[in-house]
DNA sequence: TTGTAGGCGTTATCAT
DNA sequence: ATGATAACGCCTACAA
């Protein structure tokens, strides 16, 4: 691998020159940057970032880390970030925590001694402790979250106002004249999953609509259990006539077993998720949902990172995505 | 940030004794050892990747390139990589080429600023230009390809038996019965689907059913443009009961198009796909299909990678997977 | 506008 | 078993 050396060889130039025609081209004269410029491609130059990261302190390594990236959600956060950060030439490491926080220590202290130049992330479900965060964020690297945030103060995010999306969701079913509405809900240790759970209790508080507990309930994988489940409380409400779930593969699920008990949606039970995952439109029928914003997400992280990146001093700010309700077939008014 | 040098000065050893400690510890007796790990614990010592990497030359990055990450099978792969790379303390970079071989190529640029160690990818539908990666491979840089090859001489590679898995879908689909059997063929120009289209003739022939060029069909994505199509082919074949889709997703897909126009499943035709995607076991009814091995082929790349890193010579194989038969809901026997 | 030289943190070659 | 020192490739005062 030819090196700036070897250039200023070929040039006759000094490394110093050399150097400068990759950075400050301003302080060197247009025919020496040519000639630099000309060397460079005939001896196939490829800056070492190594060798600039360890001298200049800056890696131009922008570490990722999300729950998973096989997820719609997410990956969707992914492809915002790169189209902002890719442009600025950093190189983007993905890291999975699979949910576990040691994981996700892992790839923090991975991006450590990777030296990066900042972080984006969404934490894991099980993270409790943010020492370590708040560790890298002492040590001047900019953090941003997106979508799940840590409960410390000073962080700069990025997140869904999942409230209102549940909120909409719910007062959707209203609006197409539901009567008696349930929630299947997420695990409640994602504070997101219970901010959806307060957007749907509220929107029928608002409309007046009575709640009792058997309204909120969870699910699990074993789906002639939940069937079994399901199929009693039908019994016991015979009116339930809306479903909220508070994902768009939980929705999936209940269409399932929907169709298993042989309840025609959206004639009898309408049914609205959230995330609006690709396959929401592939479905039948095809699922009414809440869009989260990914990508747009990822960009405004990217963006709110940049600009920490470039000042010294670091600005936190705290940005708010609206969700937006997206109508399909599981939804229609029946009337 | 600590340095070994600062370990150095607080316990009073040179340098080169304290990066012993963290390389070579054969050569560095047990006391000394105890004082310099407690020492770097105190000062929360990060021994720092970049100026490793620049003076050994191995970075101890590995970059992974895939087409797409939110992709059930590219995703577990990555699992799989994971998996062995992180035990052996290597730091994964993932990029996405989106199928595109200028983005491809950017990755792959990325990686040689960047050093890495060795290369794991799959490429991208559009790339017919392999120079780049021939030069990576020149440069003695281990490249390990999976599922996706390039057509180049000396490439080590893991493999799906694509042939193998269309043939079995479609065995069992005769076995079960089935007299006139269609395709939803994928693009052709990637070379797995034209595997999957080849095993399907094949599996055909060999139980001497008849085959005509009605029976392989492309879709689309307007899913009414395409209800039209199926309905007439129907028309035109009423003796369509089995349909092998080239993926998951197409199955999904045909099962809704098959839903729209009345017909049961597996009563009326039966369906298999292709890829043993997450979301088959969730769908009504769940689709048969055939499982790619994912995670096993990562785990399978990054062996092979991890060899080829070791040793000075690099030694190129090539490695076929068998799928395997998942056989669900839409292909029950009808009898 | 260009050149000189020191150092980023580590590893590796000598020598002790 | 340990220490001194040069080098990896690059950046950046400072000098010219």
């Amino acid at each position: 691998m030819a090196s700036i050396k070897d250039i200023s060889k070929l040039t006759g130039l000094s490394l110093a020159t050399v150097s400068r025609v990759f950075n400050n081209s301003s302080l060197v004269s247009d025919k020496t940057k040519q000639k630099v410029l000309k060397a460079a491609k005939e001896l196939d130059y490829q800056p070492n970032m190594m060798a600039a990261a360890l001298r200049s302190g800056k890696s131009k390594i922008i570490g990722v880390i999300v729950p998973e990236i096989n997820n719609h959600f997410f990956s969707g956060v992914i492809n915002g970030i790169e189209k902002i950060l890719s442009d600025q030439n950093y190189h983007i490491i993905i890291s999975q925590s699979h949910e576990s926080e040691a994981l996700e220590k892992k790839a923090l202290q991975s991006f450590m001694q990777l030296n990066v130049d900042g972080v984006l992330m969404s934490i894991s479900k099980e993270t409790t402790d943010f020492s370590l965060i708040q560790k890298i964020m002492g040590q001047k690297i900019p953090v941003v979250f997106f979508d799940r945030t840590p409960s410390i103060d000073h962080a700069s995010s990025v997140v869904l106002d999942d409230y209102k999306g549940a909120f909409i969701a719910t007062q959707h079913l209203i609006d197409n004249g539901c009567k008696h509405i349930i929630h299947i809900a997420g695990d409640s240790k994602v504070s997101i999953f219970n901010r959806r759970r307060e957007g749907f209790i509220d929107a029928l508080k608002e409309n007046n609509q009575i709640i009792s507990e058997d309204d909120i309930l969870l699910l699990g994988t074993d789906i002639s259990a939940d069937t079994l489940i399901l199929k009693e409380l039908f019994q016991k409400y015979p009116l339930i006539d809306g479903i909220f779930g508070y994902g768009d593969e939980a929705c999936l699920y209940i269409i399932n077993i929907l169709n298993i008990l042989e309840i025609a949606i959206p004639q009898q039970i309408q049914v609205i998720g959230f995330g609006n995952i690709d396959f929401t439109e592939h479905t039948s029928p095809k699922i009414s949902t809440v869009d989260q914003k990914c990508t747009q997400m990822g960009l405004l992280a990217a963006e709110m990172l940049l600009k920490n990146l470039d000042n010294e001093q670091i600005i936190h700010s705290q940005q708010v995505l609206s969700p937006a309700l997206i109508v399909r077939e599981s939804t229609k008014s029946p009337n």
